[in-house]
DNA sequence: CAATGATTGACAGTCACTGACACTTTCCGG
DNA sequence: CCGGAAAGTGTCAGTGACTGTCAATCATTG
């Protein structure tokens, strides 16, 4: 079935990188709003149409970041054990977006990125569009497998709930850095406060 | 101080309520995306240049009415007395987001905006990022309230819960329809299930 | 009536994004 | 080694949101 040639795969990948990196310089030096398309595809050494046909927008390129780590999450959370609570699941969800922040550069690249999203107020937008995303289909998921363990599951208070632990870790991602020793901590602290009665 | 020349400002309000109603007409018939603003322009009778005199943005049609009700919402949340808790303090200062749909004709409205901010991911996005200034703006304000009443606030922890709120609202608004006697039992559900501990 | 300031339309320009088409490079069986 | 499909790319033209500018109009006020 169609989904992913490997070998081509990897130098698209690549490629990707390689406008993402260029494309994450000039934001940094210019802004979002102010560095144009035209300006990343001669940077990278390429036409803007072609810059297009390796992202469908200029979003895309610092928000694809974002996706892959969507990604992780979901699957972390579908590995969860079904008799655990809901919000135990989530929080357990969420550690590899603690863990990533160990690796000094993978830190330094998610400062950057955070920086380019605060700024600008069209981007901020997108990224939490996408975050509502990421939560719908968690929700889904969750509402299955309190489904699945015998439970009746309200649809409302899964979602109300999913959205909270979101919160917590945007409350922390906003007010603490991407030091790990303080970010962790920080987000226990609030999901500890918010932490449902009953779920 | 500059803000606000009361008679001019009436008019200028009448003229954006002219826009947006026949704005929202073609959005619910054709789509957001689909409609351009020289179509809007036309329909209302003025050039494209004269629709962005009243309105930043396409985006600002829809999304003025929610500026508004935030700034309601932030007024109410700052009458409630400081004793109160957090928790309660916020989900009184969405009272009128239930009152509200008490009148058919503002349902209806509540109803067709719903609709077609869910049909494009793009205002969706936009929607949730006035949704996030708001909870910022809050969060401050609950924060400095705490601060007056002796409490040692935590910054954090008040940023979470207020997401939190937020999160309530928002599914409440997903799940539950535009019913006043639905809504509002719909969002007292999600609030107990997610009330903090303490604060 | 004349001066003044606000409102407007017309026009031109920028920028994100898309579709069409031609060209080249790569890959693969014969 | 060759011929042709497949994939990647550049060029060009076009759409649509948005902005700056300028001249004309309109209402207000002295």
């Amino acid at each position: 079935m169609g989904a992913g040639g490997s070998l081509r795969e990897v130098s698209r990948r690549a490629v990707q990188s390689r406008i993402a990196r260029t494309a994450e310089a000039l934001f940094v030096a210019k802004g979002f709003e102010e560095t144009t398309v035209d300006e990343i595809a001669a940077a990278v050494g390429m036409s803007q149409r072609s810059f297009f046909r390796y992202f469908a927008s200029k979003d895309e390129v610092v928000l694809d970041s974002v996706e892959r780590l969507g990604e992780e999450l979901s699957a972390r959370l579908e590995a969860r054990p079904c008799g655990e609570s809901v919000w135990d699941s989530l929080r357990r969800a969420f550690d590899p977006v603690v863990e990533r922040l160990a690796d000094p550069a993978v830190r330094e690249r998610d400062r950057v990125l955070h920086e380019i999203v605060s700024a600008s107020p069209r981007l901020l937008a997108a990224y939490l569009g996408r975050l509502d995303l990421l939560q719908r289909s968690l929700s889904e998921l969750l509402v299955e497998r309190a489904g699945r363990s015998g439970d009746e599951p309200d649809a409302v208070v899964v979602r109300a709930i999913v959205g909270g632990a979101f919160a917590c870790l945007q409350a922390a991602s906003l007010h603490c850095g991407t030091d790990p020793e303080v970010f962790g901590p920080c987000l226990d602290r609030t999901m500890e406060a918010l932490r449902p009665v009953a779920a």
